[in-house]
DNA sequence: TTGCGTTAGCGAAAGAATTCGCTAAAAAGA
DNA sequence: TCTTTTTAGCGAATTCTTTCGCTAACGCAA
């Protein structure tokens, strides 16, 4: 029976992603060059991969410019908040905190960065 | 050329392990209905799908009961965090902190989950 | 023991994702 | 202009994932 479509980019897709994110809009020889220093892939596969993209709208192209120049649909904050969503969901029975939790938990955050979680956490309970 | 294998597991076999972690040990069963009420596929599916990730390491069962007990190899835990880590570095770019910030700040955590949040944090400092 | 529903196992088909070779168009350089 | 390099595009091969049909083995009850 059918299958349904997986929504979230793949590892490779989360590669190029990646690119454009830090650096939009490029052309396709810098995505390649980022491409084939982690993989070692063809500049054929770089361009095909960034084809298929675009057919399923995760990028997009400015063709009236030489070299085309990509961009990734959504940023970077929205594409980690679904991937998140789906881990809290599919992992942590829909827990955020057990992945706030976790995350924390396995890492070894700056000092600065446990002063901003705390801000948002001030933030988070004046709302309410 | 070769690629390389993806270390985590898909969206099915994650369906799968979330079964597992909820209720361990269980039988092809179990686990079947589960599946069958998310996407009703058949049972010949699930038992492909269990042999598929026995193989690839994912899953360990009991033969000596009938019917076969499966029990996952990893915790939940464990590969929450590897998933975790996943998304850090492609797409937050290592920064835990980013991460947890985006998890937070979209997400309806209650009083409870910010305190406890706060709690890690504060042994997180003490540690230092 | 026989018969029936449950459980296991295979191999093959269908779907996706990734890879590349080969060809051509465009731009840059001599 | 002619040659070389960069950029684009296609179709096909590969690999991985998911699905199922068909068959056999097992365990329980009549």
């Amino acid at each position: 029976m059918p299958r349904p479509q997986s929504s979230s980019p793949t590892d490779t897709e989360l590669q190029i992603l990646r690119v454009l994110w830090n650096h939009q809009p490029c052309g396709v020889g810098e995505i390649h060059e980022q491409l084939h220093n982690a993989k070692g892939t063809n500049y054929s596969t770089t361009v095909k991969m960034l084809s298929v993209m675009l057919a399923k709208g995760l990028v997009r192209r400015d063709e009236t410019k030489r070299p085309h120049l990509y961009r990734a649909i959504w940023t970077r904050e929205r594409t980690g908040k679904s991937l998140l969503k789906t881990i809290t969901k599919k992992v942590y029975e829909g827990s955020v905190s057990s992945l706030v939790l976790q995350a924390l938990s396995s890492s070894k955050a700056s000092a600065e960065d446990i002063e901003q979680i705390r801000k948002i956490l001030e933030e988070m309970e004046k709302r309410k």
